[in-house]
DNA sequence: CACTTTTTGTAACAAATGTCACATACCATA
DNA sequence: TATGGTATGTGACATTTGTTACAAAAAGTG
């Protein structure tokens, strides 16, 4: 966990505290799909990630879901760290997006070393201007384009979260994502393919660039 | 501004930082109407709202105009000082809804403070966390409602925000604030009419509660 | 291979929102 | 009170998105 910790966060937050993470952090594994926190959790860590994706997702009460952003390794979760420092629930669901692995710290850390650490705070700020950048450019895509933008950008977002040109999804799951119904996803991914921008296959989306 | 700080922020803040604030701290007053961030602004002093109401704007390169919130006394703006700390221009617009004074603290005590005082990393956080839950209510609406609901919900918060039934305003300015047409906003509007839950006057909207 | 399940394609229609055109009402003020 | 600007009302129609229904293709399974 050292090493990894050290590789990611080297950079950025200082040597003694990266000792300390490594004493009090546990490490936790995750597989393509798990639920990692969900909607009404409790949250009393907070995730670093350190190496995969997890895709965050807002959920409506009656049934409708929306991708709000993904995060990727020496990322943390900001609306955890709402949770965590408001001690309320998760408004959010986070979900693997590939396997991956967290570092997870209890909030009492995470406090104090915001009076302690001088890089942590550094840190920990500039996850949340990340996070409300994102949720910014979440807004943007909803209140600005057109349902056909939206999709585009979805998996060229996709892509280069999974660094590749192929996506494995199917209409259904993307429909989810951006929550609307497979048959206008199906309808808008068959007009980018005839545009020449994108090949389908069964559960599989091949990306033209 | 002694006392009005005293008033708003005396159960929150430490004494000792009250009188920080009161020397470094410049007072500015600003009318309704105000544009008091712009888009693309290079933000150096962080804003502490004393009285009056503030709208929070999001823009679209094309001419599109978005509401994202109210801040209220009491309350800052978290998207500044995410500017401030990341040393980046604005990504919003604030425009004053009533008239009102803010104090204006340059970032460097901003940041100071944060390794001195408790209360204000506290008030920053819980601040950072508001901003972030208001962005989810606007990103539900956008995502989860129609425009009918996001106009009733606009007037509910409008009254509230002016603590009146009366709201003044256009139906072209409405129009602007859920960046759909002035058409949409007329023919939803006069719905409400007929179902008894508003009463339309020129420039004018009555709630009926 | 026969059968089932999952995924995709597509038509037909409904509902929500956007756009254009123009009429009418209200207000200010010369 | 005549006039011009601003605000609102409304019909007609286009576009986008949502819904339902059903067929066909692909993959999985015994």
């Amino acid at each position: 966990m050292k090493d990894l910790l050290q590789k990611i966060y080297g950079t950025i937050l200082e040597e003694a505290l990266l000792n300390e993470i490594e004493q009090v952090a546990m490490l936790k594994e995750f597989k393509e799909g798990d639920v990692i926190i969900d909607f009404g959790d409790y949250i009393k860590k907070m995730p670093l990630l350190l190496s995969g994706a997890i895709k965050i997702l807002r959920e409506d009460f009656d049934e409708g879901e929306l991708l709000l952003y993904f995060i990727e390794k020496g990322d943390t979760c900001s609306m955890s760290m709402a949770c965590c420092l408001g001690d309320t629930k998760s408004e959010i669901r986070a979900v693997a997006e590939t396997d991956g692995q967290v570092v997870m710290i209890p909030v009492m850390y995470m406090e104090l070393w915001l009076g302690k650490y001088k890089s942590w705070r550094n840190y920990v700020f500039a996850s949340y201007n990340n996070r409300l950048k994102e949720m910014l450019t979440a807004i943007d895509n909803l209140a600005f384009r057109n349902m056909d933008k939206r999709l585009l950008n979805y998996l060229l977002e996709k892509a280069k979260i999974n660094t590749t040109k192929e996506i494995s999804t199917t209409h259904q799951e993307i429909a989810y994502d951006l929550n609307t119904s497979r048959v206008v996803i199906s309808r808008l991914l068959k007009a980018l393919e005839k545009e020449g921008r994108i090949k389908l296959h069964r559960a599989h989306i091949e990306l033209i660039s």
